[in-house]
DNA sequence: TTACAAATAACAACGGTTGCAGTTTGAGTG
DNA sequence: CACTCAAACTGCAACCGTTGTTATTTGTAA
């Protein structure tokens, strides 16, 4: 179960309660959306409601996910891996990111350590803070050991 | 003064040292780096060395600053404001960014708080960390309260 | 000087994202 | 249910930052 994300129902509420119209497309991009831990880009949010909206078009998918961003219901990330991820999970976290294969993967750790001193503000207004470890998963990290190992040999 | 800023002579004995050649393309991108703390896109470095040197093509900032970056000298930087952004600061810091004018600074805070327990980590590799804050810098602080102000009157 | 690999400049192409315009459709009205 | 129309959707062109390509130029060592 993931944290703090919300049902396709509540998004369509949502959606219904700002007067914007429920259509099948933004339905099927919520349904993608939810339970989704995985920080898709907008082509495979599209991929996902391919299978089963085989008509909908990549424009309005991003359509969708901005209207959404713009909302606060999903936050856009750019990790600089070429194109923007979104993520539908609202509790505070941070991520990893693996810069061998690109996973991103959340991190629920205090940090409350991460404050800057008022002293070295000089009277920047701080709004929110995004730390992003990058390193590599323990997929690539084994097969970086396996290969560095054959190299040494 | 700029901490951990190698001079442009610096660089170019880098260059000359792994067999590069010395052009003055590359000496001048040098000295567009050299004591800019402004974090500059390759755009703007573009527009800094054209002042002195009006023949150079955008590629070749392109491909110099990607070559400085892949060295270690710099460190390009991808905080989704639309362009990539580099750093020739190599000292370890962190970045604070105004989300309405886009300005990045420097900010060299501790932060040794920021460890994820072994524990939640599950095999991740962390080789870096990179903290950012965003928020508004003080001349966009002032202008946003002053229309606030003037729109609740 | 000469010779040549390396670097540059000009320009095409690429990938992610957005603008636009014509068509379709959700949802309120009677 | 039929009608209406603003809102949403689709398809495609355009945009922008960045990279690929290749002919020309140039730094460097002999
Ligand atoms: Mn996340
Ligand atoms: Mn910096
Ligand atoms: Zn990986
Ligand atoms: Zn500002």
């Amino acid at each position: 179960m993931l944290a703090a994300v919300k049902t396709p129902a509540e998004l369509t509420e949502l959606f219904r309660s700002r007067g914007l119209k429920i259509t099948p497309q933004r339905v099927s991009i919520f349904r993608a959306l939810y339970d989704n831990d995985t920080h898709p880009t907008a082509e495979a949010v599209y991929a996902k409601v391919l299978e089963e909206m085989p008509t909908i078009s990549l424009r309005t998918v991003y359509q969708t996910l901005n209207d959404l961003a713009a909302m606060g219901e999903i936050t856009q990330l750019d990790l600089g891996t070429g194109s923007a991820r979104f993520d539908p999970n609202l509790s505070p976290h941070h991520h990893l990111v693996c810069e061998s294969c690109g996973q991103v993967r959340d991190v629920y750790g205090e940090f409350d350590g991460v404050k800057i001193p008022k002293n070295k503000l000089a009277g920047f207004q701080v709004s929110s803070t995004e730390i992003v470890f990058r390193g590599l998963c323990p997929d690539c990290a084994a097969a970086a050991e396996y290969a560095g190992a054959g190299a040494a040999t």
